[in-house]
DNA sequence: AGACGATCGGAAAGCGCTCTCACGACGCTT
DNA sequence: AAGCGTCGTGAGAGCGCTTTCCGATCGTCT
């Protein structure tokens, strides 16, 4: 910190770190990229050279030479809906999106690798598609929950190495990591019946939504396996408003339902206000059963029972699989289906 | 797109387009740049050649020679307190940051600058440090709440160019940009007194961060000036679960108050709802005004009154501020400071 | 018609780094 | 003692781009 590079203001190179320490700058080189065979003794003076100048490595003349960035991107591709000022507004208020940072993060931690997060919305693309063209990443973890979104499939044609957060709608030959959504809602379905509840109904997600679509199904499926018909459902659009609204719609349609199967936890804190507000004690009149396990699942009163998704785990495996295909790139695509569980509180 | 590029997968280079066009690199390069000085004709061989091969430039490269990456970094430093499974998780359910990145990209985006996220805590100071300092960007905008931070003193020592998100607590010579909190906070308290409330009181933000400080200093110079003595107050932590709890904690032991100014949305509408579980009527029990603006004021019920911050102008003028700076590196730093406004809704 | 300036394209030098290759020194075998 | 392999180091090419410097070409003025 005391000594400043000279140059005027520039960062010392690699070559003025040669100088210093009376090496060549191959050595430097070596010592920087923990090349086994350099003495012990030449070491310590590389680098301490190293520490008196200063230097950084300048990562542009790195990636000019490896081809390789030691970063990938997280881009977020999200549907701009209507009355929606600001889409990035939806990406930084669910929960979902710290939890897969924070999964991505913790295994790209340790291999040295930079997270950067790029929210995209369709209005967008082209500059996300420039950006991950021009190099400045090595892969790509895409979460895209979007049926209709063009991205995962033009992300493949450009060739560029990636791993998507579910399976993608069209046929691409790309890697992806899911939860088995379906059976995460049958999980649901099977509490809310075991705890006598017989008035069953669901706020689904957003039915454009792969995961929208496959919790509202497998929560039928289940529910038709036990010989029950179709049950009220009205679409929600997993915002905290959105299912309190679609709650206190149900209710006034269908005043007896006594088991509420909700498709994420944001829609169930709405959900929960909703049947409180209308008198109902949770869980005695009404159970409530969520999706996600996210933090928004401890914010609501009562405790909310969900069907846990292991977001964290799925994003860590993400980012093993990106950097196992960037390390190997004739590698086949794969795909890691992780089981949700169901996590138990006070609300169903 | 269906010409894919040669050279065994990988990207075309410079050189193979100039070839396709029949001109030398330089003059592909001055395309690229939009130099002005390239006939009509053949700009337009050259665009055709481009658009041909698939060429996209290598960034490492350009930014090699131009030492400018056209990215810069959007660093977001909190605090990790204790029983915080994740400080990541606040990041992303705090409306706030959403703000921040859609105003920061609106300024950036007409000048294809990218922008790159990087939340981080004190425990990860050094990762991000050590990326700032390899060239990956060619500024910061540094959003720091906290006041012992020490990310932005390093930054500044490091020389690395930039802009800070409120009022440094130490002495740096750094540029910023802020609300003026106080001013905000004693609308808030202008407001609650001249719709008739006597007994007031506020839940502030953590103390040690300048937000929670001034806000609660404005509040209660307002108050002296006006003739008041000290009002209860206690301490949130900006989040809707705290505000919650706080309110509840005020209301026992103050059950006289019809008047709370809450340091922030989010805290807000925690509030209003122990207000409202309490019994007590809002506003004509209980008078709420918030602070921020954020989406979270249209969350609650009733709708909040709220001192605006204008957080996406804000960070659009950071990012302005920063490319100014970018662009002369000798440009003495310089504040701006924003005035928020009342924004009148329902809750007072 | 000649000369001069303006305009435009090309050659080539590097930006800072990695990595292959060559080479000297040393220790071992035969 | 001569030959061989091994280890540690340095020299140098080259990654793909920008940009300066020059030369060529054109138009214009006297």
């Amino acid at each position: 910190m005391s000594t400043r590079p000279a140059r005027g203001g520039q960062n010392p190179t690699m070559d003025q770190v040669a100088e210093a320490a009376g090496v060549s700058r191959a050595t430097v080189s070596r010592v920087i990229n923990g090349a086994p065979s350099v003495d012990a003794k030449i070491r310590d003076v590389v680098q301490r050279a190293i520490a008196e100048t200063g230097y950084v490595p300048n990562i542009a003349a790195r990636t000019l030479v490896t081809r390789r960035t030691n970063s990938v991107a997280l881009v977020i591709s999200e549907h701009k809906r209507q009355n929606d000022s600001s889409f990035l507004n939806r990406v930084f208020t669910d929960p979902y999106f710290g939890r897969v940072t924070a999964g991505a993060t913790s295994a790209l931690r340790p291999h040295d690798i930079h997270l950067v997060i790029i929210p995209t919305d369709s209005s967008d693309h082209h500059h996300v598609v420039r950006y991950l063209r021009q190099g400045h990443v090595d892969g790509v973890l895409l979460i895209s929950s979007h049926e209709q979104d063009p991205l995962p499939r033009q992300v493949h044609d450009l060739g560029i190495t990636a791993v998507v957060s579910a399976r993608p709608t069209s046929p691409i030959a790309a890697s992806y990591v899911d939860v088995d959504q379906r059976l995460g809602a049958g999980l649901a379905a099977e509490h809310l019946l075991s705890r006598g509840c017989r008035t069953l109904a669901t706020i689904t997600g957003p039915l454009d939504m792969p995961a929208g679509q496959d919790r509202f199904d497998g929560f039928r499926s289940y529910l038709a396996s036990r010989g029950f018909g179709e049950v009220p459902s009205i679409e929600g659009d997993f915002t905290r408003a959105g299912g309190e609204d679609c709650a206190r719609r149900l209710l006034a349609d269908h005043p007896d339902i006594d088991g509420l199967f909700v498709a994420s936890d944001l829609m169930s804190e709405g959900a929960l206000r909703a049947v409180q507000d209308l008198g109902r004690r949770v869980p005695d009149d009404v159970a409530v059963v969520g999706f996600d396990d996210s933090s928004a699942a401890l914010d609501c009163r009562p405790l909310l029972t969900t069907v846990r998704q292991p977001v964290e785990e799925m994003a860590a495996e993400m980012a093993e699989v990106l950097m196992a295909q960037i390390a190997s790139p004739g590698r086949l695509p794969r795909s890691v289906t992780f089981q949700p569980t169901l996590v138990v509180r006070d609300s169903a």
